[in-house]
DNA sequence: ATACACGCCTGCTGGC
DNA sequence: TGCCAGCAGGCGTGTA
């Protein structure tokens, strides 16, 4: 499932391939893939083609790319592509390939630069493939950042082009969404401020990307485990100091499924090249229901909680002693 | 304000 | 063998 890991492989991806990129032709082939957007395919299309996309960012699990102004608004409403991968989204780079069969959005671009030897880069394809449709595009306005610090990943741009623009603006439709725990300007003490005011479980606030984005079952399930905190432990009663661990603790997992190039159980994952993470082999707890704890020996268990399956250790995550609510 | 159930969707699995 | 319920899960929305 894709969460902050496997989006910023794909971000990675893309980087080069789009960047300083125009975008020659745009096929929605599933309307399901603009649910996001506000306004019919056609106007998607529209408003996309044409256009030259300044940079790749990330924040969380939502990547924007920042479309170059046109001047026919006086840039006074800078607008990027957004892209959500839901459950199963991917983005698949490639030239004239057969249809995927979930295939949802097809975008030609002319890359920017020039090839090795010279010549202009040939037409590139980003496809966007989503079994389930829970991921979408959409092309919306960009509102400065309420903090003044860049909205999100850009990898190498960030260090190019500290000063563009588009770096401190954010589409709308992500401004509610909070940074990330890999994002320079994460604030830790408003992150262990803001879990204190819950009453629910840890997990549902470390979820909540509106307090922290990025995390997704998986990599809550492994944080808490590496922390040694119970899912359901109250979030207001945990002491500041097992949160700012907790937090290394998420930054640590997350780093290290990176370096993997994310979590891959089937072909619901991949890169732009198609290619699985091998996050999945060093997984300690999620879908390990029945197997020996890593750390303790003891068989982790899996659990219901909101909804969804939790995983984790009997021993070294023991269930809160007071019952909440 | 926060909490929480629900719908969205497809493919796979397990039980009968 | 075939059928269908159950499950997977992020996010936006609606309700209390």
């Amino acid at each position: 499932m894709p969460e902050l890991p496997e989006v910023e492989v794909v971000r990675a991806g893309l980087e080069p391939a789009v960047t300083g990129a125009r975008v020659l032709h745009v096929d929605v082939v599933d309307d399901r893939a603009l649910t996001r957007h506000d306004g019919p395919a056609e106007d998607f299309a529209e408003r996309l083609t044409g256009r030259t996309i300044a940079a790749a960012v990330r924040r969380g699990k939502f990547m924007w790319f920042p479309l170059v102004s046109d001047g026919s608004d006086g840039g006074a409403r800078p607008e990027a592509l957004v892209a959500h991968l839901g459950m199963s989204g991917q983005i698949l780079l490639g030239r004239g390939r057969e249809a995927a069969k979930h295939r949802r959005i097809l975008i030609d671009v002319q890359p920017g630069g020039t090839a090795r030897d010279g010549s202009p880069e040939v037409p590139v394809e980003l496809e966007f493939v989503d079994q389930r449709t829970f991921g979408s595009m959409a092309i919306d306005t960009m509102v400065p950042t309420i903090d003044g610090a860049p909205a999100g990943s850009a990898g190498a741009v960030d260090s190019r082009e500290p000063d563009a623009m588009w770096r401190r603006a954010i589409p709308t439709q992500v401004s509610h969404i909070a940074r990330d725990p890999l994002d320079p300007a994460f604030d830790d003490d408003r992150f262990v401020a803001m879990t204190r005011k819950r009453s629910s479980g840890i997990k549902r606030v470390l979820l909540d990307q509106g307090v922290v984005s990025g995390i997704g079952n998986i990599y809550a399930d492994e944080s808490l485990w590496a922390a040694k905190l119970h899912f359901d432990r109250p979030a207001d009663r945990l002491p500041r100091a097992d949160l700012h661990r907790l937090l290394a603790e998420v930054r640590s997992v997350l780093g290290r499924a990176l370096e993997d190039g994310g979590t891959s159980f089937d072909a619901q994952y991949v890169n732009v090249n198609g290619q699985s993470g091998y996050f999945s082999q060093r997984l300690a707890v999620y879908g390990q229901q029945g197997k020996p704890c890593p750390r303790c020996g003891t068989t982790v268990v899996r659990e219901a909680f909101m909804n969804r399956s939790s995983h984790r250790c009997p021993v070294c995550q023991p269930a809160p002693r007071q019952r909440r609510r």
